[in-house]
RNA sequence: GGGCCUGUGGUCUAGCGGUUAUGACACCGCCCUUACACGGCGUAGAUCGAGGGUUCAAUUCCCUCCGGGCCCA
């Protein structure tokens, strides 16, 4: 016996930062570790990973939900694999814009361009830099070589690279569509992207009059769309109103250069019991209006422009803007006495998701990604993915149903790709960049190698340099693309899509998309679309779900309720002996949580032991710390007491003369870790990390180490190679979890980290099944313990009248030597 | 209004037809035992949200209701 190897008398959050530092120190060191090596020749494992997107601090649920991607990573290395976990940053898009506009004071549309971009850009480098830090706190073993930026010019290339691509097959498509439209940012949305909200608002009775001179009472909460009003309709078997259809009704408002009455016709969607059964369709309300539009076949109006102010045929409520055209659209209505009642209700409302603002569905020409004809064929793609947790399948399928209208791309923003289209002076050609070039045409020139395409039919008329006298004055696309175009594109990007295609044929589909469930809808379907329409094939083997991060009451952490807790804080806490605090606010009242050491090994540890993937998982410091901090401490003393021995020579060959109680042991080492193993390439971190967890805290150290002790400290040679075995390997398959920690046992151990194991430890098979025994073995111990302490007397004090039971024969000397029986 | 998830000791959690219903934290009691008192051992604590049904048997399957959450209309 020696002194302990592991100097430390116990784990601390300094230590864990001593050993990240060293960890980090060596580039080239880093990059032999965790770099992806595509010609090592093992099977290709690519993780999509999800770009985050830098916006001050990083949440502490997408952190926790990251570090698990890291366990991932980290498990299938020490399968074997060639793992790609890439690091990228999505930087593109409308919320840096917004910051941008928040910190200056300014709006985007009053900056010159290209300095408003410089701006964006500038700003968002400084949010990465310390989105890097949180991300190598955290343990991330991503390739931050090869880090990956979608504003970058080779990641934006690639989107361009495939819109050209789909644009050229047909699956892109140009037209003039009703559009959602959020007039205060001046930019088309997204289905996706639209939320709900619920406002005081009126609902107006106004009598319409019919050809035939009858009163008709229409309720609405949009009066100032009177003037795009396109029918009034009934419910078909609604026979109140049977002998209206098919009549002509005046519109209660005056108008211009329209008609000023309306055919009155039947249709499904009406809902006859609320208000008087009558409704009246505007080109376009909401969706619904929409629909009915499309139904009947009937040709929409411009009502509201792009500032969001009522376009001529709203006759004298023409250029107000739409608020202040209903409220004027309600007094000349009044003054008219066409007004039965106004009632004031709460009524749901659609906004921005990112600009919070009501929007308008107005009628645009737009680029889309044609998606409604692809719903049953990525269906039959997705059955080939599995999904982790299976029942998460079902967030896409309700998605996929519910997809109706085909995906409006483009956006009249400035902080996004590019929509690389030049168009010739009179519109009828256009011209896309080669395949490879990163193109900006609102302040370029096409580049060499540029095709002519045919706008209407996407027929290859030449090359530009042949075509450029015909084209007259160019004309660069200034809008840009939605950013779910960017980040869609991830899988293929990281498996080496066009720049990479000898990888890429390995590496396709993509082995893993591991995300959060509320992006299911967006991110996930996007880029399913993508992988099917390009290559007819399902993006993903595996696809990984988790649950959200929530509050400790159970509720989504969001700045509004303030219940927010900042990633860095948890992972810095403990360090130099620095206690970390949080106030959280709570339904009732705010509370104070406080903890003394975290940092990111206990915070890897609990989040995966606290809940099974796709479970939403509470966030309470105070928890974690209670909870695993232990368990790091003891796993930690069972490696130091090792070290307090010297490590046998040969830890592969086992010796053939161990005592029973180390083939008992080791027995229930090799059920664990088969377990482990099995979880592991099952993609099971809970599984896994219950497994050692139970085996690491429980029977090691309370059953066999007692045991062992005395054999220990006598220099047995079968007690060493045991202990040392079962803790180097433990080092191995707990790695995934925990890399710092093991990395130091292992090393200062073993002279081999644990984080460098590529390949699951041997499982040693163990003649007869003596797993069996322990019940009975927990059983016989739990019994003396007590009865020692039912007599007052301490553990190490001699007890006699104590029978061993007739199984565990075998073990009676341990046993007696143990417990100190007489 | 629809879809999905969820409701187990004070708190969190396992279980997926038959278990004395896991385990952790907290509580209480005992113990400084040549790794660990930031520890060990032990006691106590749950009519498994409510009510129906299926079954020889239900925490587990089905239905209804109630509560919580996420997403959508």
């Amino acid at each position: 016996m020696a002194d302990a190897r592991l100097e430390d008398k116990r784990w601390s959050i300094d230590l864990e930062k001593r050993i990240q530092e060293e960890h980090y120190a060596d580039e080239e060191a880093y990059d032999n570790r965790y770099g992806f090596k595509p010609e090592s020749g093992k099977e290709i494992f690519v993780i999509d990973t999800p770009p985050p997107y830098p916006s001050g601090t990083w949440h502490i649920g997408a952190v926790a939900q990251y570090s698990m991607i890291d366990v991932i990573a980290r498990s299938q290395r020490l399968l074997g694999k060639e793992v790609y976990f890439p690091w990228g940053v999505d930087r593109n898009g409308i919320n840096i814009e917004f910051t941008v506009e928040r910190i200056t004071g300014r709006k985007m549309k009053t900056y010159d361009r290209a300095e408003f971009i410089q701006l964006c850009k500038e700003t968002i480098e400084t949010y990465t830099q310390a989105m890097r830090n949180t991300a190598a706190r955290v343990g991330l073993s991503c390739d931050f070589a090869r880090e990956y930026l979608t504003d970058a010019p080779d990641y934006r290339s690639v989107t361009q690279g495939i819109f050209v691509e789909l644009l050229k097959r047909g699956e892109i498509i140009e037209d003039l569509r009703p559009n959602i439209y959020d007039p205060i940012e001046g930019t088309t949305i997204a289905d996706a992207e639209v939320e709900r909200t619920t406002k005081t608002g009126k609902l107006v009775d106004v009598r319409w009059t019919t050809e035939d001179g009858e009163t008709v009472i229409i309720s609405t909460t949009r009066p100032e769309l009177i003037c795009a009003c396109g029918v009034v309709v009934v419910h078909p078997e609604d026979k109140r109103y049977q002998h209206l259809v098919g009549k002509r009704i005046e519109l209660p408002l005056t108008t211009n250069n329209r008609e000023t009455s309306v055919e009155i016709m039947t249709h499904s969607s009406v809902k006859s019991e609320f208000g008087s059964g009558v409704l009246m369709v505007c080109s376009f309300g909401d969706q619904n209006d929409v629909a009915v539009f499309r139904d009947l076949g009937l040709k929409p109006f411009q009502a509201i422009d792009l500032d969001g102010c009522m376009t001529e045929i709203a006759g004298p409520l023409a250029g107000m803007k739409v608020y202040a055209a209903r409220k004027e659209a309600i007094e000349q209505l009044e003054q008219a006495d066409l007004i039965e009642k106004i009632e004031t209700r709460e009524q749901e409302v659609p906004i921005s998701e990112r600009g919070k603002n009501p929007v308008e569905i107005i009628l645009l020409k737009e680029w889309y990604v044609r998606q409604t004809h692809m719903q049953d064929r990525m269906k039959e793609l997705i059955e080939d993915i599995e999904f982790h947790p299976p029942r998460n399948r079902q967030f896409l399928i309700d998605w996929m149903d519910n997809v109706s209208i085909d995906w409006p791309i483009s956006r009249r923003r400035w902080y996004h790709t590019e929509i690389p289209i030049w168009y010739s002076e009179n519109g009828e050609m256009i011209i896309v960049p080669p395949a490879g070039t990163y193109v900006q045409p609102w302040c370029e020139q096409p580049p060499e190698g540029s095709q002519v395409l045919n706008r209407e039919s996407r027929e290859l008329l030449g090359d530009y340099t042949d075509l450029r006298d015909e084209m007259g004055q160019l004309r660069g696309e200034e809008k840009v693309f939605d950013t779910w175009m960017d980040s869609s594109n991830s899988n293929l990007f990281v498996s080496g899509y066009l720049n990479q295609p000898e990888i890429f044929d390995k590496a396709f589909p993509t082995a893993l998309r591991p995300q959060g469930k509320e992006i299911v809808r967006t991110w996930l379907y996007y880029t399913l679309l993508k992988s099917a329409l390009l290559l007819d094939k399902p993006g993903f083997k595996h696809v990984w779900i988790d649950g959200l991060g929530m509050d400790p009451w159970g509720r989504k952490m969001s700045k509004s309720l303030g219940n927010g807790i900042d990633a860095d804080s948890v992972l810095e806490c403990g360090a130099g002996g620095k206690t970390g605090s949080w106030k959280v606010r709570g339904p009732k009242k705010t509370i104070s949580l406080r903890a003394n050491k975290i940092g990111s090994e206990c915070f890897r540890l609990w989040k995966a032991c606290d809940a099974q993937v796709g479970d939403d998982f509470h966030i309470n410091p105070e928890e974690i710390e209670k909870r695993y901090f232990g368990v790091l401490t003891k796993m930690f003393n069972v490696a130091r007491f090792a070290s307090m021995f010297p490590t046998p020579d040969d830890l592969e060959t086992m010796p053939d003369d161990l005592a029973i109680e180390d083939r008992w042991i080791l027995s229930e080492f090799a059920k664990m870790m088969t377990i482990v193993e099995k979880a592991w390439s099952d993609i099971d971190i809970y599984r896994a990390t219950q497994a050692i967890k139970t085996f690491a805290t429980g029977i090691l150290p309370s059953h066999w180490l007692e045991m062992a002790k005395s054999r220990l400290y006598a220099d047995d040679v079968g007690a060493a190679w045991t202990i040392h075995r079962i803790v180097r390997d433990l080092m191995s398959a707990f790695s995934p979890i925990c890399p710092f920690f093991s990395h130091h046992i292992s090393s200062t151990l073993y002279n081999a980290s644990a984080v460098d194991a590529r390949s699951f430890p041997e499982i040693l098979t163990i003649e007869g099944d003596l797993t069996e025994l322990s019940d009975s073995l927990k059983e016989f111990n739990s019994m003396v313990w007590k009865a020692k302490k039912d007599k007052g007397l301490s553990l190490k004090s001699e007890v006699e009248g104590i029978t061993i039971p007739s199984n565990l024969e075998d073990f009676t000397n341990i046993l007696t030597a143990m417990h100190h029986l007489e």
